[in-house]
DNA sequence: CGCATTCTTGACACCAGTCAACGTTAGTGG
DNA sequence: CCACTAACGTTGACTGGTGTCAAGAATGCG
């Protein structure tokens, strides 16, 4: 399902919202609408910066991109990986300073859209402001599950936990097949994500790849038994709002 | 500057908004004319529970509510603490299930919204479902301060920032007096939010006692030295956005 | 006063971080 | 195609930090 460069480029924006705020055709239209530059990042590449004001919203069209915060002792924490169809900066909309970073963890593509535009757009549709705020919200549970993953879970479910998270995503984004999909992350960008040193990734990997349950080689991940996975992981996708909406 | 029973009971949620985003008169007039049910909470009890469907917001009058996960095995792992003006469970307004509960750390009062009379509200009010969406984005921005805090922090640092989180929101509320502020929580309770053994809490905080910047008795917090503290504990408040917004 | 809850302290074990060396893979240029 | 390099991953040895267990002290409440 790679994105053709002809095709609209927020189209996979669309589907998501289609998700969990089913959109009417002037809706879906509406937002195919908006204006996008569309930009390519290198890997590791910025496309916003911590502690600046946002003035553009990033829609991922392709790749992937991490929100991180950057650490006093320039370390960082990831917040959270992203896929076609994410908008990562979200809360730029209505806040004045970004307080964590995004960048590219391999090639991607982006959307911008100028905030100026999407607060037009919530304006004339004003139901439209509602679905990219449930979006947020749905974020907002993410962040939830990574504090109580890092927090409470020892290093095996809280790695299982993590790649259930990010398999499901790119299910649901339609990413994923035969039990792949692209992961294209480090094991010390893993780390840097779930609180644990590098050393200690590779041994849990080792452990968890030892259960037959999933493997992850050089940005793949593959699912092998995706019930044991959960299992381990004590993963409960209903903090995602799959398939949810609160009629208006 | 307890709540006198006689005033509005959604008084500390227009001031809080103000900080934020400021409100016209006619705004602020509408949010405290919104019917809310007043209801007392004693410690523990529970005021949303997870896995419901959200029928009501919550905004704390007064106490102190906190926001958990609960764990397959019964523990607790706590995402939040919330005082007067907060709006513990705004995402239930859009949202079919509630991923995590909502519980009085403390006897504590609440004023209950239904969703339907906040949905009411915004589609009469336009510029209020921003200024709502703007406090669930800040909410969300203290969700990855606490990922970064208890992932990426060694247990003093983390201790000392979450007590300048507590207290400085505190003070934002008018809830701090001569360097302190109640914070209704047992050792074991700060363990579940920063993810330590009630043990190594209590270890944890005689060391923290020992720099001297900080004491904490019985459910209150007393800074002795802020910037002493908040240099411990790497805390900057951008994270809060206060007195931030953006014109719209 | 007596009981339940909370806090403190010490002893101990083990999990996970650090250090260091080596292996593996991908990419580059000859 | 091979040689070389840099980035990434693996493994072992070691250490220290943090959890667990257990006992006792302090506090609050009836």
């Amino acid at each position: 399902m790679e994105n053709g460069t002809n095709e609209n480029p927020l189209t996979a924006l669309v589907r998501k919202l289609n998700q969990h705020s089913p959109l009417t055709r002037e809706d879906e239209n509406a937002v195919r609408e908006l204006r996008a530059r569309v930009r390519n990042l290198r890997p590791n590449e910025d496309v916003v910066v911590q502690g600046a004001p946002p003035t553009a919203c990033v829609v991922v069209i392709d790749g992937m991109v991490a929100r991180y915060h950057l650490r006093a002792d320039g370390g960082r924490q990831y917040l959270g990986f992203h896929i076609a169809g994410d908008m990562p900066d979200a809360q730029g909309l209505l806040l004045r300073t970004m307080d964590h970073a995004v960048c590219a963890t391999d090639s991607a593509r982006v959307a911008l859209i100028q905030n100026a535009e999407m607060l037009a757009l919530f304006k004339l549709r004003r139901d439209l402001a509602l679905v990219f705020w449930r979006e947020t919200l749905i974020d907002a549970a993410m962040f939830r599950a990574w504090i109580t993953n890092n927090s409470s879970r020892p290093p095996m479910p809280r790695m299982a936990h993590f790649f259930c998270e990010q398999y499901y995503r790119a299910l649901a984004a339609g990413l994923a097949k035969d039990g792949r999909c692209r992961l294209p992350l480090t094991q010390s960008q893993i780390g840097e994500a779930l609180g644990l040193s590098l050393v200690h990734v590779s041994r849990t990997l080792r452990a968890l790849r030892k259960t037959q349950t999933m493997d992850f080689v050089r940005g793949t991940l593959a699912v092998l038994d995706w019930k044991a996975l959960a299992e381990i992981g004590e993963f409960d996708p209903v903090y995602l709002h799959p398939h949810q909406f609160q009629a208006q």
